[in-house]
RNA sequence: GCCCGGGUGGCGAAAUCGGCAGACGCAAGGGACUUAAAAUCCCUUAUCCGGCAACGGGUGUGUGGGUUCAAGUCCCACCCCGGGCACCA
């Protein structure tokens, strides 16, 4: 008989022809008997092309969703497509395509590519985020919000570059220049925005993270979210603007440094800086506006200009100098400080540039009062100078102040968040249209929910110059006022695609829902998702609006779970040649490449095995080639065992095969139960195979009739074609993922006999082999006196014995 | 500066609860098979010292201390690498 070998081509290209067209192949049940598992990986881009960065994550999901499928759950693993904004826009315009055209010719490619790995989604709940259908729910959960009052429009600062005419998003800067013209500075630009208020939700954001996301979610991401909400508490407090008796409000969390306050100073752009500043005083604030869009803010020098204007200390009374100053934000807190030059560093440097006077009124608890204490900014202490609050601790400063503040009505105590509302309005035309409309009359009147969606117009020309491209379509924007009738414009602004990507796994459930964005029910059923799998990318925004889309939702009534995802995990990323993957740096491995030369099980093997999921891993070919001899020798042993007609008939190797093939069982079970450790668990795999390789000739027929088939079960969350084939050739039916995962014997993955390791004083001396379970007298008797430790007992008084049962001996010795 | 990770052979890594450091793979070297090569199969491979050898002994998980019969693992201090945040008042 002609040795069969091992073809990766000819199997996988078998395996995804006979299942291209099985829709039902994943397909899981709402409401089934059996417990469910959602597991999704975060969107792909569809840039057209997968490489073997993407390829990991894909390869982590499937291997759970299979590990899962045959552990009896029912596994909900959908797939669909982000529509994904700027990039595509700009690809799209410099190939001379039309966006959506381009971006749907891509997900085609996308999804060949895919299939032809082999990942095992539900492709009946396919969902684009760039189709009329998603954009109608879109716009109607902006309805929802704007009838909530969580949607406003306001002028805000955009980026903008003079030279395209256009405004920037922050990606788009660079070095503070605009991407496409490195030599033109970006200044700010105020236009009228839509925003959403996640501020509204930053309390419960932040506290969710600690009371229902701790230990399920990466620490780290945790910790990016909770410095990006970044709440801080303090309080606000009134200073009196000297001659027209207007208020200034700031934000400061060391009130009890206020009698060191030696003067006010206030943003750029702070409505009351601009009335006091003249002419000349104005084009310094707009200097230093626009200095701080071109330079990270790191880089700035400290600049400041005086206003003219005096305000009170309402605690002191005392009549301090009002400055504007550039490292003072006008979106954190109220926009003006007081400056403590002595307990502040910012302030120190900005009052000694200027000349403005220090005075410290803070001592140490055990120490007296320095008039230079430039070594302890920030430190707490106790009180001085501060009339009645002298002496107090500055916790108890603080408390008393506060309250004063607040029976006299100048001030209260406060919290203030980092983050800031989700500004949505893109001035492009790649998005959901927002679907409101500006009637002259009216003012802003939403579009009627029996409208929607309101879709973009298909005859547009993109230039990715000057301001939106739908302003010019007469079309698009010549509408009548729902309200009276009259002739109106359209908004012209689409939303941020986060937009897209905050929801779409609520869509995953009921993909094809008419009526609705989705039916709750099957929410409830469904969510949350029970594991999460992405790229650390993304901790910060996507992670963060949508949890708040989730909150929002569940608001509304539409959904029950305050969270979208149970669990998250972050894979690391894939290296090659000591960076990581990119097209610029010219070393990628596309999906197509790998599945040419190794194969698509060979990449995904390779991919889970070089390194634990969670950790970067090192993409090398010979790494690759490595996998792929595994998957031969798994291979030839199967078919060729399979061939057999004559076996051995020895006992022992039996009980040795069976022994490795139960402790790998358990093994592999437990990585997927705990901790995800696929390269342990191909390890094992490995091992088991060699294992077999030289027992081979001994083994029964009985016992290969029981590796076998677990084997093979088992390598079918790694390398499912391989699986699949080798299942084909053991004569069984049906796909192997739909088989129950193996069960391991406790007794038949028993060590016949423990060796038992013997130490002197914690050095290792020999070691003897003994049956399980020998008791400790017994163990210590046989140290005591195995000869591989006499030499060292020797001459010597044994002072203690300590016994690990199973394990190890060890005498301590004098 | 602050907040997270991480540091183990030539390389990727393993050691899950404080109990044999280096499983598994790559690379390298040797052998078998072959006219030959590829493929395949088997063996060796942390390091130093002694020995022809089987073997024996020492050292070894970024550095320095500590706890313990026993530390890659726990505690303290420090060094280095990666990531995130950063005039946030």
């Amino acid at each position: 008989m002609p040795e069969r070998i091992y073809d990766h081509k000819e199997i996988e290209l078998k395996w995804h022809d006979r299942w291209k067209n099985d829709a039902t192949l994943y397909k899981a049940e709402v409401n089934s008997t059996r417990p469910k598992y959602y597991v999704l990986e975060m969107l792909p881009y569809p840039s057209g092309s997968l490489h073997i960065g993407h390829i990991r994550n894909y390869a982590i999901g499937d291997a759970l969703a299979r590990y899962k499928w045959m552990q009896g759950f029912n596994v909900l693993h959908p797939m669909g497509w982000d529509a994904f904004g700027l990039p595509a826009e700009n690809a799209a315009i410099q190939r001379g395509r039309h966006p959506h055209e381009w971006t749907l010719s891509n997900i085609e490619e996308m999804k060949r590519q895919h299939r032809r790995m082999g990942f095992s989604y539900d492709w009946d709940l396919e969902v684009t985020t760039c189709e009329p259908e998603y954009y109608r729910w879109n716009q109607w959960f902006f309805l929802k919000m704007l009838e909530r009052g969580l949607a406003y429009r306001k002028k805000a600062l955009v980026n903008w570059c003079p030279e395209c005419g256009t405004v920037l998003a922050n990606e788009q800067v660079i070095d503070g220049c605009c991407w496409r013209h490195e030599a033109t500075p970006v200044v700010q630009r105020a236009l009228e925005q839509w925003f959403w208020k996640i501020t509204a939700y930053a309390d419960e954001l932040l506290k969710d993270i600690t009371e229902k996301l701790e230990g399920h979610w990466p620490d780290r991401v945790l910790s990016m979210q909770r410095n990006w909400i970044g709440r801080s508490e303090g309080s606000e407090i009134d200073f009196t603007l000297e001659g027209t008796g207007e208020k200034i409000r700031v934000f400061t969390t060391r009130v009890d440094t206020i009698y060191g306050a030696t003067c006010v100073i206030l943003a750029p752009e702070h409505p009351v800086a601009q009335k006091l500043l003249d002419e000349a005083g104005k084009a310094r604030a707009k200097q230093m506006i626009d200095a701080r869009a071109q330079k990270g803010p790191g880089d700035l020098e400290k600049d400041g200009h005086f206003t003219g204007g005096y305000a009170i200390n309402p605690y002191s009374g005392e009549r301090l100098p009002v400055w504007i100053g550039n490292f003072v934000l006008m979106d954190y807190g109220t926009g003006a400080i007081m400056a403590v030059p002595a307990h502040d560093e910012r302030d120190f440097e900005f009052c000694t540039t200027y000349g403005i006077p220090i005075r410290a009124v803070i001592r140490p608890v055990d120490g007296a009062l320095d008039e230079h204490p430039k070594a302890a900014f920030g430190d707490y202490g106790i009180v001085e100078k501060s009339g009645e609050y002298s002496g107090l601790p500055s916790a108890d400063a603080r408390t008393k102040m506060n309250q004063r503040a607040e029976r006299e009505g100048f001030g209260k105590a406060a919290i203030t968040f980092r983050i800031k509302d989700w500004g949505i309005s893109r001035q492009r035309y790649w998005g959901t249209p927002i679907p409101v409309v500006h009637c002259p009359k009216c003012g802003v009147v939403p579009v009627p929910e029996k409208d929607l969606p309101v879709v973009l117009p298909t005859d547009v020309k993109l230039t990715g110059k000057g301001r939106s491209p739908l302003l010019d379509v007469e079309s698009f924007m010549n509408v009548k006022c729902p309200v009276c009738g009259e002739d109106a414009r359209r908004e012209s602004d689409t939303m941020d695609t986060f937009v897209d990507s905050s929801w779409y796994f609520y869509r995953y459930c009921d993909a094809h829902n008419s009526s609705a964005p989705f039916d709750s029910a099957k929410i409830a059923y469904w969510f949350p998702i029970d594991q999460y799998i992405g790229g650390v990318e993304h901790a910060i925004l996507h992670l963060i609006y949508s949890r708040f889309f989730t909150k929002v939702m569940r608001d509304l009534g539409l959904i029950q779970n305050s969270e979208p995802a149970a669990r998250l995990f972050t894979q690391g990323m894939v290296i090659k040649d000591g960076a990581k993957m990119s097209k610029n740096k010219g070393n990628v491995v596309s999906a197509e490449d790998m599945i040419d030369r190794f194969g698509a099980d060979t990449g995904r093997l390779f991919e889970l095995f070089a390194a634990p999921p969670e950790k970067d891993m090192d993409w090398t070919d010979s790494g690759a080639e490595g996998a792929y001899r595994f998957l031969s020798r798994i291979f030839r042993f199967v078919t060729r065992t399979a061939d057999r007609a004559v076996f051995g008939n020895d006992a022992e190797a039996d009980r040795r095969a069976l022994r490795k093939l139960h402790q790998m069982i358990k093994r592999i079970t437990e990585d997927f139960d705990q901790r995800w450790h696929f390269n342990t668990s191909i390890a094992g795999l490995m091992e088991l195979v060699n294992v077999l390789y030289i027992e081979e000739e001994k083994l029964s027929r009985a016992a290969l009739e029981q590796i076998l088939p677990a084997l093979v079960l088992m390598l079918e969350p790694f390398a499912p074609y391989t699986a699949e084939e080798m299942w084909e050739t053991l004569g069984r039916a049906a796909p192997v993922f739909r088989q129950p995962w193996p069960k391991f014997d406790p007794e038949l993955a028993k060590e016949d006999s423990a060796e038992v390791v013997l130490q002197v004083n914690g050095k290792v001396r020999g070691r003897i082999l003994v049956s399980f379970g020998t008791p400790k007298d017994e163990l210590e008797r046989a140290a005591l006196t195995d000869p591989s430790t006499q030499s060292f007992l020797a001459g010597k008084q044994v002072v203690k014995v300590v016994v690990v049962p199973d394990k190890l001996v060890n005498i301590v010795v004098k």
